[in-house]
DNA sequence: CCATCAGACTTGTATTATAGTTGTCTACAT
DNA sequence: ATGTAGACAACTATAATACAAGTCTGATGG
């Protein structure tokens, strides 16, 4: 395969950038034309695609350097669900649409590395109306302990017998099939929020797969890029009116 | 019965981009000629046959590479998504469709305090392909200063005069109206994602606002959790009254 | 001590040049 | 219809160079 000097280069600043502290300045364009063995615009070249991406800055005849807090991360406690609808005086429900052992598709199979897998799919309600579809899959010897009765009556996390980390979490939209659409009480065809997650444990191994659709017209998500002051509006998805 | 050359070419063009990450460059025309012991030409012919099957894209001048779907979007960084088209070898474009100085709308008003507003109506292309319909709205005495080409050569946050340090993004779907399906090239109706973005300067003074519209068979958002505890829901879910 | 200024060094922005690549065409062979 | 060979234009990445403009430092002179 060819490379692109450029991003080569780009690559290893961003190795830097991300290992020295916000604030230090790096060498000099000369210095890194130097040490890459490549002209000064190619440097130039990455070192602004670098910047683009917001992990450095320069200013003319100072330098470049580390961008201050490039990636703070503010969507470390938030609270679940079930504690923010009851803190708004509403009552959090579930209801069961599905509970099986099932071969796992192509998609679940390739991330968890299972073959069977315990799916469920449950209606979350807000004050008895439906506001999200969620789809869990898990591998088949995590599931067998647990009962219908379980997955209705507590979050999923608290049920899984393995200690959970992060998760990856990937936005997109798309249309309302008959089956969601009658699930959520809306029309086919109207636009979804959705979440497809992948929860992994403290080594880093994917534990969980889940897909949420929430009705566009109710849902938002939120998200606060790098702020100095915290802003008024939490972060998370929320419902709107 | 007769083999079609050109037609083995493209399927081990086929597995060797499916192997391939998003964004690697192949071979160059020639190299692939002397590799599969045919005359440009036809290699030429199987690379144009993968492409129209969306596997693969090229760039006159820089060559071919393993195509980008769906386009994803990191939310760590206050970056911009032409930061992220550029890392990845295709060609960020932007086509100015308003530039007026306008009365600002309510919800805008509210954030900005300003009365009087820029509003730049902008679909951002790759590789010449519309990905997006961009509305931002900047207080008119920040963009007095602007020109069309500005808003046209360079991201919006290069040219205000101010330093700017977070933004809140707010990410919801939506129907296409027929306005921005004309301008993105989807039907009517057809499901996108929608954000929408205030940018704060270093004070935390709201500077700009702008609403982001993504063809949702195209975009995803991407949204790491490193350390957080899960819960059955995405991140956090408020309720709005 | 303090202000000032020259010079070294830095980024920002051009220009020119070259090798390599795709885009497109014509002519010809099987 | 399919494949080969070649030529040319348009475009890209990279190099080399030059110069303008901003920043820092240290010497100088009061």
């Amino acid at each position: 395969m060819r490379s692109i000097r450029y991003q080569q280069i780009a690559e290893a600043l961003r190795e830097r950038a991300l290992a020295a502290s916000p604030g230090s300045v790096l060498p000099s364009e000369a210095e890194l034309s130097q040490e890459f063995k490549a002209s000064r615009v190619t440097v130039r070249r990455a070192l602004e695609l670098v910047r683009d991406e917001g992990l450095i800055a320069a200013r003319q005849g100072f330098g470049w350097f580390v961008a201050i807090e490039p990636l703070r991360q503010r969507l470390e406690r938030l609270g679940t669900i079930e504690a923010q609808l009851e803190g708004s005086g509403m009552h959090a429900g579930r209801r069961i649409v599905e509970f099986e052992f099932v071969a796992a598709p192509a998609h679940v199979a390739a991330v968890l590395g299972a073959g069977r897998v315990l799916r469920v799919k449950r209606v979350n309600l807000a004050d008895g109306d439906p506001f999200a579809v969620v789809t869990v899959w898990c591998p088949a010897e995590l599931g067998q302990k647990l009962s219908m009765a379980d997955v209705e009556q507590h979050p999923f996390y608290e049920l899984v017998d393995r200690e959970l980390r992060g998760a990856t979490q990937t936005i997109g939209a798309d249309s309302a099939e008959s089956v969601e659409a009658a699930l959520l009480g809306v029309p086919v065809g109207s636009p979804l929020l959705r979440c497809r997650r992948v929860t992994t444990d403290t080594d880093g191994h994917p534990v969980l797969m889940s897909e949420h659709l929430f009705p566009a017209h109710r849902t938002e998500f939120v998200v606060d890029l790098p702020h100095d002051e915290p802003s008024s509006m939490p972060t998370g998805l929320r419902l709107v009116e």
